[in-house]
DNA sequence: AGGCTAAACGGACCACGGTCCGTTTCTATT
DNA sequence: AATAGAAACGGACCGTGGTCCGTTTAGCCT
């Protein structure tokens, strides 16, 4: 039972292993910005380019540390309870949408923060920026927002930018409960609007 | 009649405007991806350390670079005819802001991107956004929106993100008109809204 | 078991941004 | 004009992300 796609060799899966073992570590000591390829490799026992080879990047790399959490934080608003998952009037899950995200790049901001600026130019092609942008343009579909809801929907999630909240919540010491009101704010007045 | 601050030495000038033109020059053959910083030194005929004396940082010449179409751009927001200027409504004078920074960023798309992902992490202490910022706060405010305007206002601006509008402009083809009708029904919702 | 091939490996190498510090040059002062 | 000291200069040097390619190894096939 070979899956379709090629099976992977058992030394890469541990290096794979070894590798992301190692990474956390670091990350736990120093801070993401800690986290150098060269001492990655050094750490991890292995040469520079198979941290390459496995991860393609350092933006690859970062993305992959923060596969868990992204895809429970997908989890959570494609299928979970409301008001955040499907159940909840559209509006609602747009509110609860931008609290949970603030909450999230709080809480994993280091890494969030690393992984979208080390990818060289431009953060629009991380896969999950796609799915939010999508989500949040059925969201204003289901409320009757007809006029090119693609571009509001990214003119709305471009205020959830996590370099935008992290400076606001880090250099200028704003609470995520502000966050959140002004979100909320936000959302209900492109909804309800003119 | 020497200055407050010291007098810049001859040297120190004549290198400066050999450099912003050999700058100047490199982008204009092979795009800002070109401007490297040795490079930059050999062609103007300089070391590397008197770049560096100069503008302190790759980001620092960029912004340099920009500092002149920057400059005429507040100019005419701040002081212009309206309804870019002052003279007319705030709302209008929000919607003309979106369409002329929709603009600027198109024309000057190149050295404003790369001058954003270059400054080390946060594109939220160049000058020229703190002002921006408190533009579109002061037209919130003059329209009577009182719920934390100055939020709001950083939310608004990061639709207006240069690297956003770039992406949606070159990679997804968007049409800088139909930038500026989103950005409109934005604002005015924003303003009028609930 | 032995061998074959594609995959994985490793580390020297490159380009780039940025720093450092010994050397040179300008300019104000006498 | 001579001089002193501040300012500017230059380029070797460093850490980093990323590439390249010759070498090793896993795992299938006979």
């Amino acid at each position: 039972m070979t899956p379709a796609t090629a099976a992977e060799r058992s030394d890469a899966a541990r290096n794979r292993e070894r590798l992301l073992a190692a990474a956390r570590e670091i990350i736990q000591e120093g801070g993401a910005q800690a986290l150098t390829m060269d001492r990655l490799a050094e750490r991890a026992g292995v040469g520079k380019g198979t941290v390459f080879r496995r991860f393609g990047s350092r933006a690859g790399l970062l993305l992959t540390l923060l596969d868990d959490s992204e895809a429970a934080f997908q989890e959570r608003f494609l299928f979970g309870p409301p008001p955040l998952g499907p159940g909840a009037p559209g509006l609602e899950r747009l509110v609860a949408f931008g609290a949970a995200r603030i909450a999230y790049v709080v809480e994993f901001g280091d890494l969030v923060l690393a992984a979208e600026n080390a990818s060289r130019s431009s953060r629009f092609e991380v896969p999950a920026a796609a799915l939010w942008h999508r989500h949040i343009e059925v969201l204003l579909r289901e409320e009757g927002f007809t006029s090119d809801p693609w571009l509001m929907a990214g003119s709305l999630g471009a205020a959830l930018d996590p370099g935008r909240l992290l400076n606001l919540v880090r250099v200028h010491g704003i609470t995520a409960d502000r966050l959140a009101a002004s979100w909320q704010d936000l959302v209900t007045r492109v909804v309800k609007g003119a």
